[in-house]
DNA sequence: CATTGGGGATTTGTCAGACATTTGAACGTA
DNA sequence: TACGTTCAAATGTCTGACAAATCCCCAATG
């Protein structure tokens, strides 16, 4: 019942002591040095960091080496209240800013229209935007709204950067709740992109309706979270017992 | 502007391209033919497929061949009223069984008796056990109770595959609430073990600490989850505009 | 002296080919 | 039929090589 090892597995738990080991931002030994210590080819040795790479544990570079990608900060919240990023950011002091961002204007997919109440063609706006956190994409959000909800004017006259903070400010009727889901997907080419990481790679995401206090849905948003950055919270009570 | 992609990136979407196409269980091309088909050579077309593996989308065997784990049915759930997976499963007529299981007998260690409020060295029972998804580990769950709780007599003779049921069941006082944690992270050694998974795997974690009404903390669970069988969802209420 | 522009060394990216190991199916034999 | 052998196919791993990117030192130049 010893079940043997592969070289490759192996291999991946000691290159994951290596790492963790490792101060965050050194580099490591090359690979063809590498692979001598660890007693296999560079081929395999290759295989099995790709792995690591791909979740954003090494940075690579041709011609300069690898590096390790230490653990950072989290940002840590409630999920009983729902407040922006920045909001958050801001009150636990910690530094969030913008990256990339654009908005544009469509006409309601069948999904859209279906989570917004609206009908099929009905125009909306769409606003993505990357969240930084020392000069790293943490978060790519994506946001989309009817335009009676948010008109192009209000959003590029009193946009800073929080959709959700927009809307708690002008919302009319307020804003009441939203309801979120939580999963964890692999990253869609255009994210990948926007976050600077690979297709594929395993990211927090949370799906959010929201609705205004007479029950309309007003915003419907993307949020996708590197995994790492990002630890949420939330106060469950115990529920009826079936049995 | 227009950034040369490296034929890894290439290559990686194209291979998501085929897996997302491919069916469900169907067989990729061998290496080398596939391979060729991409263009790339054995070893590039490999490090990609790694990737791919490490996150669950791809089965190999050696001298069988490379097969598409497909996209399975997902366990959906609202966060806000605490049950257990097998309650939760059984609700929504999803079939789950207990794979592993095992309890240990330990003294409480700093950081459990911290969030146990109980004094270091007190005994604790550990119930670790993996769910089945038709066939398929999709979770591993860690439970930590003082002894006073569960005992050991009551727990091999009343077990059925879920301690939070027990505890609702035999709770004096009864249980009230939990506070669960919601992050990503990185599969430790031991979870990756029982989960048949490569080491360093993202997985989603939900860490909670489980409360009677009395206030007194009963139960410290680590919820390990596979990526795409899980979707949990959860109501937010807008919070105090601080501004 | 400050700046620029070459080498050259180092490192990762990719490739080609080879052999080892595992598996499954076909085949032959008792 | 039942069982063991053989063999083809597929993944696992290794070796060696070259390409491309980067960094650093240093000489040439102003």
């Amino acid at each position: 019942m010893t079940e043997e090892r592969s070289t490759y597995q192996r291999l991946q738990t000691e290159l994951a002591d290596l790492i963790q080991k490792a101060p965050k931002g050194s580099k490591l030994p090359s690979e063809p040095l590498l692979a001598e210590q660890m007693g296999v080819s560079r081929a395999t040795l290759r295989e099995a960091m790709r792995t690591f790479e791909s979740q954003g544990m090494l940075k690579r570079q041709q011609g300069v080496g690898t590096f390790v990608v230490g653990p950072t900060q989290v940002i840590d919240s409630g999920l009983e209240v729902l407040e922006s990023i920045e909001t958050l950011a801001e009150r636990i002091g910690l530094e969030v800013t913008m990256g990339h961002f654009e908005f544009t204007h469509l006409q309601a997919s069948a999904r859209q229209s279906n989570k917004l109440v609206i009908a099929l063609g009905d125009p909306v706006i769409e606003v993505r935007r990357v969240i930084m956190m020392h000069d790293s994409p943490v978060a790519y959000l994506v946001d989309v709204l009817p335009e009676h909800v948010l008109d192009p004017e209000t959003l590029a006259t009193r946009f800073t950067g929080s959709v959700l903070d927009l809307l708690i400010t002008i919302g009319d009727p307020p804003l009441s709740t939203s309801k979120t889901e939580i999963s964890a997907i692999h990253a869609p080419v255009e994210v990948a992109k926007a976050l600077n990481i690979q297709r594929g790679d395993t990211l927090l995401l949370l799906r959010a309706l929201l609705f205004n206090e007479s029950g309309d849905p007003v915003d419907y948003s993307h949020s996708y979270f590197l995994p790492g950055y990002f630890r949420l919270h939330i106060i469950r009570k115990i529920g009826g017992v079936t049995t």
